[in-house]
DNA sequence: ATTGATGCAGAATTCAATTCGGCCATTATC
DNA sequence: GATAATGGCCGAATTGAATTCTGCATCAAT
């Protein structure tokens, strides 16, 4: 695939126009990878060859980031998933968010706005992996305090959704997206 | 795939022994799950066959849950990440679960242990999407207040790790977990 | 009007998924 | 303890899909 300067990713250079049958596109594969091309094309009405073409060039574009196997947690003993906010003194310090992202129950990262916390996901065995591992994270330098959420049961658990709308209903009045 | 009686996802079976080879392969496919059977017997010592049926039979088990393209936010102009607490009286309710899953822009929704509130994980174009989000949940009957959390920037986000231990190295002296 | 580029379809080729038969090891049964 | 039965693997063979190639139509720019 692309090359990453470091273990965090970089943006990506342009992610071209994607267009209605793109989007078509992406949402059968969201739902499922491991249908033939003839299939794909098929669902959004072109030709195999074309529906190749259109997802190599999604995936050069970056826009599919991968193709993974979804995998229950159940299965693999990782049953306790639970949100950790951790206050920091100064976010987003690069050695520390490497240490974080060592322990391979951690799966998601993020820096809240307006606040010096991180929102972290993680998911673990039982409750005293949990807290064994919130420990280590606590000894992890810059962290001043961690507060958990243990999640008692989850209702829903979906990919990003690509929407199937011709193109955005934002209005023109509207100012630009932060980001 | 299998049948879910409702839109809710159901309990699975059974999710038999998953060995070190299951491992394996999960920790492969997670990574990517485009490679031919013949990369991925390679990878984990087995013949093309034998790596195709251990793969049917993950699926089968349900311990492989999907395979499926992951889209990059950015690309389908949903770069806005944020988590929302949902107070509600009386949590776990289908008809407003149902109610908040009808939100395209939701893409998880956690029961969190130890209080009446919901947890949900929500993707918008901008801050005013947000907004109108947050109003359309707050109309949701059984909701009374919700606190989001706007993320600044992510720097981790990965998927359920399988682990690549023989067996779990719980001591034999833990009592069993909660799930 | 002409040229170039882009995206598509259909046929042809290459390569992988899938099936089949037989072997070995482990487990259950008598 | 001998024997049947099961489960899992390999290697070869077959089927089927991925991929390549060629030509055509459309649109944009010159």
């Amino acid at each position: 695939m692309d090359e990453e300067t470091d273990g965090i990713p970089q943006n990506r250079p342009a992610a071209r126009d994607v267009d209605a049958t793109d989007r078509k596109i992406l949402g059968v594969l969201v739902d499922d990878a491991t249908i033939s091309y003839a299939e794909l094309g098929d669902r959004v009405g072109l030709s195999p060859p074309a529906a190749h073409e259109r997802v190599k060039r999604l995936r050069r574009s970056g826009a599919i980031r991968n193709t993974a196997a979804i995998i229950d947690p159940k299965a693999v003993r990782k049953p306790l998933l639970a949100f950790v906010h951790i206050d920091t003194k100064g976010w987003g310090k690069t050695p520390e968010l490497m240490a974080i992202s060592e322990h391979p129950e951690v799966e998601e990262i993020h820096s809240v706005a307006g606040d010096t916390c991180m929102l972290i996901k993680v998911r673990t065995e039982d409750t005293r992996a949990l807290e064994g591992l919130l420990s280590r994270l606590y000894e992890t330098p810059g962290v001043t305090s961690t507060r958990s959420y243990v999640v008692l049961s989850t209702y829903l658990e979906r990919p990003v959704q690509p929407g199937i709308t011709t193109e955005w209903p934002t209005p023109r009045h509207m100012a630009k997206p932060l980001y």
